[in-house]
DNA sequence: AAAATAGATTGATCTTTGTCAAGCCTATTT
DNA sequence: AAATAGGCTTGACAAAGATCAATCTATTTT
């Protein structure tokens, strides 16, 4: 059985209303339970990103690949969080980014068109929405303010601050390139900022 | 008088929805024309940010100060832009960023409050807000991943394609650091990328 | 158990960008 | 007209970060 219960609880923390029974029921009705394998891709360059997906459990990467065939990871996506590059979501063009499971993950699924009949009506849904788009906002400025004022070795402590569950869970490679930098130049970093 | 005109146009563009007479007057209740002259302060530092403004005419920057009394500008704004940090807008905390007209400005300010208990009720208006917030979402993904997977002379060239009354109307300097570069190392890139 | 893979580290070297100082041009201001 | 301020450029040098190659370790996979 999918548990349909985490997007519940997320839904009413965030959006601080409760859902009724018939509410859930729409919910239940139109996301779809999905099972991604570690490896697989979510989404793939050049694809259109038709569904947004909540993470009931597990993680994925959301990166580019440049000319030289470096990855560059925009995005780190945990329990809780939306899976999708919204700007193809949104706007239903092709993806620039490929989003590719980390872990084993288990997420629920849904269409843009499913979300604006079924879902946004729900109030707590929008209400979540409202509150996720506020801190998105937030969230973006800060991590462009960090990234055009601040040293790599800045960001680095800056995340190992305010996110350090991210640096147990995922190998350091990963969060080099999430930082803009290569691994060796993070490895360079923590020897030198431990002395 | 002031124009009010350029709100509301803006708001029928972005919403693609009509706003009645009554609409129009609540607007014109609750907004505030307010002039600001070059080089005054909208925000300075430590202030909690109490209005947004809409741009009517003029620009400004939005900017921090590091310890080294280095400028970092995160923001250019212009006309049918909004003027704030919404950080400290949404949760009414002080800022850490500082916002000084370019040039002399006419601005239409309103509080967080009041948005919320009489312009948000205008089905045009929320409208507007959700488009805009899809579209700021989806132009600071695309500004984080220029500003992680690019070197700095990308960065210039892709703003040159997609802003290119930016590089007219501001000095390259303030260009430069609105980029994460210093003035000698933008002035350098165009010497060198003009070869 | 052996082989393959993923990840971390280190050294040597190169590229990009920053820093500091000086000079120049242009548009105000006085 | 002289003075000033703002902005752009250049040079010499320093620092941050990237690249390439090699090695080491731990974990999967077979």
């Amino acid at each position: 059985m999918h548990n349909f219960e985490a997007l519940f609880d997320y839904v009413q923390r965030l959006s601080g209303k409760t859902l009724s029974a018939d509410d859930k029921h729409i919910i239940t009705a139109h996301f779809k339970p999905k099972k991604i394998r570690k490896r697989q891709y979510f989404l793939q360059e050049g694809d259109v990103c038709k569904y947004t997906g909540f993470i009931v459990k597990g993680a994925a990467k959301t990166f580019t690949v440049d000319e030289k065939g470096h990855e560059h990871i925009l995005k780190l996506s945990i329990e809780d969080w939306w899976l999708a590059d919204f700007e193809s979501f949104y706007t239903l063009t092709p993806s620039r980014f490929n989003i590719e499971a980390l872990e084993d993950m288990e997420i629920l699924q849904i269409t843009h068109a499913l979300v604006e009949e079924f879902i946004k009506p729900i109030p707590a849904f929008s209400a979540m929405q409202n509150v996720l788009s506020q801190n998105n906002t937030i969230a973006a400025q800060k991590r462009m303010q960090s990234s055009i004022s601040q040293t790599g070795e800045e960001r680095f402590q800056e995340l190992i601050n305010h996110y350090p569950h991210f640096i147990q869970r995922f190998p350091q490679n990963l969060i080099a390139s999430y930082l803009g930098l290569t691994p060796e130049t993070l490895s360079r970093i923590r020897k030198n900022s431990s002395k």
